[in-house]
RNA sequence: GGUCUGGUAGUUCAGUUGGUUAGAAUACCUGCCUGUCACGCAGGGGGUCGCGAGUUCGAGUCUCGUCCAGACCGCCA
């Protein structure tokens, strides 16, 4: 027997035991005539001791000890006589008196340390032995038990969990795919699932009405600290249902989460902001509410007194970043090459400073009076003390660019603590996205999402206004999850295909078995899918995936540690009829 | 595809204006140490300064190229 217990149950009450521990040797401390020797499992630490009575024999076993060895030691609990308090075995040790070294290690390459020595890169390499420190460990916990939380609610719920095949169909819109070549059909070639979009809603035509699948899914696109080309979504779909049914479903089992992961509980429902309202407040359709500052627009105000910068352009807007009068000239100067880096894109940065005495002074004097800026002051809810910071330019992408800044301010301030979540819903997201480059509309959501029944009118004279039944769940900044209400009409859907450019043969070609099945009784249905990792990412206070991810790819989408991806053989080659051209 | 940052001991990093034998901490090894738990003390080994050109009397340091890593933009229905 290996063991009969693990390294983090020993207690007190447990002295006098004779038990058998396994693990990994965590530290080896060696005080001449006795030695300690910290044990390590997933489960915590014990403590080994090694004193006069320890016969020769072991006495030398324990002197060919490193770290990382994996033993095996039988000994008695005992009571320490200096505790350690800040380990929950603390209270005892195991006077050893039989140890098996099961297995040596050669010296790690990072210490197997809360705070390890060890870079990001090395980590990944041997990520087999990051995994064995706390700080990871921890983080596939959360994320197990995230998981079955997940299940044991849409169980609760009558939700089904149905597996979907990996090797489908590329579809035209999105992102790319990732293929796979088929060896039995030359030529031809099966694709990854970016989602099993298609799938779960067959499951709706089936009868299945509340599905879900925690699934894997797959896209080739370039990586971010929250992007991976294979991720897992919590994906959901149900019947029968309208927008409002789905909202309240999946509010239900973010509570329900908020409550069982994190102790947390919200007896208010969570906001529900309009897109248009979320980009007009906060410059993005994913606003991290954990703190106000919201954009005011001051175009109609600022423009004809003089300042040709403003009067020339789109849009002026700012944010009232409150008590931050005192700002010295060094920080302006950091927050206006922080507005003109290139991925925030600003020209400028205007800062009017709201004086205690109520008095202002701007980087804009000479062009507005004390009036006009008090009338700024007023527009922005600002009271004396206060600082308002404000872009200009074309709408778009001065909104973008007081995003970037707001959650810039927002970290300055630490108005964004990552112990506090502020989840909200975005609601009322446009149907169709023009796109310059290709002169046509795209979906905004995907091409099964459903128009919003009073914006049907727009189909012909105004595709471009029409509002969809798509929603978005957002937690501190950080989409969460989306979905939409579907189209489940046979000829709906093929004009929607049409207002996207897609042809009726390509749409045949592409997506006929769903137009079919679309004949043959499809009930209303519509759903919603979470990304997995991102939610586990901002439940466990990290703004990476990766951190819980067992095995993620790097930046370039490498697997570092198994060295992937790779060359294949040509003879692997030649039996899927594939000729490199490299 | 692009922007930025970085690459020096097993590891994390420092290295000034281009100038003697490239340092620190930690890890590792050896010895001492009977209550350590970030043990302590003494000693020791360990370097293709990512790679390749170039400038120079002289390059870790400057220039160009390249590779790798990270963050971001584009992209991600």
């Amino acid at each position: 027997m290996y063991r009969t217990h693990t390294c983090g149950e020993l207690r007190i009450s447990d002295v006098g035991k004779e038990v058998t521990l396994s693990g990994w040797i965590q530290t080896i401390r060696k005080l001449g005539g006795m030695t300690f020797i910290t044990l390590r499992d997933r489960y915590g630490l014990t403590q080994l001791v090694f004193d006069e009575n320890t016969t020769d024999e072991l006495k030398s076993k324990v002197a060919d000890l490193g770290r990382e060895f994996v033993v095996k030691v039988t000994g008695t609990v005992i009571e320490r006589s200096s505790k350690n308090p800040k380990m929950l075995t603390g209270d005892i040790e195991i006077i050893a008196n039989e140890l098996a070294i099961l297995n040596k290690s050669d010296v790690p390459p990072f210490t197997i340390e809360d705070e390890t020595d060890g870079g990001d890169e090395l980590r990944m390499k041997y990520r087999y032995l990051d995994l064995r420190r706390n700080p990871v460990r921890e983080n596939l916990e959360l994320r197990h038990k995230m998981g079955q939380e997940i299940r044991k609610f849409l169980d609760g719920e009558k939700f089904m969990e149905i597996e979907t095949p990996y090797l489908i169909k590329s579809t035209p819109e999105g992102a790319r795919d990732f293929i796979v070549p088929s060896r039995m059909n030359p030529g031809e070639f099966y694709a990854l699932p970016q989602s099993p979009q298609t799938f779960k809603q067959l499951l709706m035509i089936s009868g299945f009405d509340k599905y879900f699948q925690i699934v894997k899914c797959f896209r080739d696109e370039d990586l971010r600290a929250d992007r991976q080309p294979e991720f897992t979504q919590i994906d959901c779909e149900m019947s029968f249902v309208d927008q409002e049914d789905i909202l309240n479903t999946f509010e239900a089992l973010a509570k329900y989460l908020f409550k069982e992961i994190k102790e947390i509980e919200f007896s208010e429902d969570f906001p529900r902001i309009s897109y248009d309202e979320a980009m007009t407040n906060y410059g993005s359709d994913k606003p991290d509410i954990r703190f106000e500052m919201k954009f005011k627009e001051i175009t109609n105000i600022a423009q004809g007194k003089g300042f040709k910068v403003f009067d020339s352009v789109e849009y002026i807007g700012g944010i009232n970043a409150q008590g931050c009068a005192e700002y010295t000239r060094k920080q302006l100067d950091e927050l206006t090459a922080f507005v003109q880096k290139p991925q925030v894109g600003a020209k400028g940065l205007v800062y009017v400073k709201y004086n205690a005495d109520g008095s202002f002074k701007s980087s804009v004097d000479k062009f507005f009076s004390q009036e006009d800026l008090k009338v700024w002051a007023d527009a922005m809810n600002a009271v004396p003390g206060d600082l308002l910071l404000v872009l200009a330019g074309d709408k778009g992408s001065t909104l973008n660019a007081l995003c970037e800044l707001r959650l810039e301010m927002g970290n300055r301030l630490g108005l964004r603590d990552k112990n506090k979540f502020a989840p909200c819903w975005v609601v009322d997201f446009p149907l169709l996205e023009w796109d310059e480059e290709e002169q046509r509309f795209f979906a905004k959501h995907h091409p099964f999402t459903s128009p919003k029944a009073e914006d049907m009118h727009l189909f012909e004279s105004d595709p471009g206004k029409m509002r969809a039944n798509a929603y978005d769940f957002v937690i501190n900044g950080v989409e969460i999850g989306g979905g939409s209400i579907r189209i489940f009409n046979a000829e709906l859907q093929q004009k929607m295909f049409g207002a996207l450019g897609i042809s009726k043969e390509e749409a045949e070609e592409k997506f006929g078995f769903l137009l079919s099945a679309f004949k043959y009784g499809a009930p209303p249905h519509g759903g919603i899918a979470f990304g997995f990792d991102r939610w586990c990412s901002v439940f466990g206070g990290s703004d990476s995936i990766r951190d819980f991810i067992a095995f993620p790819k790097n930046n370039s989408g490498r697997d570092v540690m198994i060295d992937s991806p790779s060359e294949v053989d040509h003879k692997q080659l030649e039996e899927l009829m594939l000729k490199l051209k490299i």
